[in-house]
DNA sequence: ATAATTGTATTAAGTAAATAATGCTATAGA
DNA sequence: TCTATAGCATTATTTACTTAATACAATTAT
């Protein structure tokens, strides 16, 4: 069970993403009660406190919320959950845009590029 | 003239990179000699040393060749170059539909994506 | 009541990346 | 010839990230 990760990014940082899209997606359901530091450190392959580092993060972010002994949940703020499916996929296309341009594909030549490697793949 | 970094990957990585898109985009043409090490350090605002790494690295995919005293040089390799051209794009476009998808949109709903963000961006 | 589990805190150690400071060898250029 | 400059090497220090090993307080479950 234990995930992936690339090198380039902090394992914790990473791990924040994952547990933004498991939210975003409705893999954890808002006030979802989550396992615990240990358990998710031992799915995750990390260490407890890589873990932990994570999800004090999520929680700064609104989008956790930790019950002091009776574990720690998913927000039930519905809005900060609607705003996280639409942020998450507006960050990826802007740095997407941004990368392409960087590296002098102008905006209206980018489409036809992903067309043409979709259709290449 | 100082670079700025991201700081989720080694800043030396990132030059790799600038210095990639500079070869790719002609500002640096095939043969010719680039600034020194220490040049580009303080071009970059980096340490000498970081440059060091990101350079020997770029020497190391033939894009770059050491002339023990006299200096360093951008490959006469053009396929290599071309290569390059065609590759960094790629790349980018990979990530990005990996990225996508991994956030739920298929691969047929990207193309929309892309255009309402140019739309309203 | 008591044991197990929760989040949280602390201290230590190892590693990689970045900076700093310095020195070497070889050669191009004055 | 001699100086400046090139790449390259070495050693040390600092910081961030990760792992490790415990420990504690509070509450849940038995």
């Amino acid at each position: 069970m234990s995930k992936t990760f690339s090198n380039n990014m902090p394992i914790y940082a990473q791990i924040i993403d994952m547990v933004k899209l498991s939210i975003a997606l409705g893999t954890y359901t808002p006030g979802q009660k989550i396992p615990s530091v240990r358990d998710l450190a031992i799915e995750y392959g990390v260490n407890p406190n890589t873990m932990q580092k994570a999800l004090t993060k999520l929680e700064e972010l609104h989008l956790l919320r930790a019950e002091r002994t009776s574990g720690r949940f998913v927000t039930l703020d519905t809005d900060v959950i609607e705003g996280l499916k639409k942020e998450i996929p507006k960050k990826i296309i802007k740095s997407f845009l941004q990368d392409m341009e960087n590296c002098g594909i102008k905006t209206d030549q980018i489409i036809e590029h992903v067309q043409q490697y979709i259709a290449e793949n």
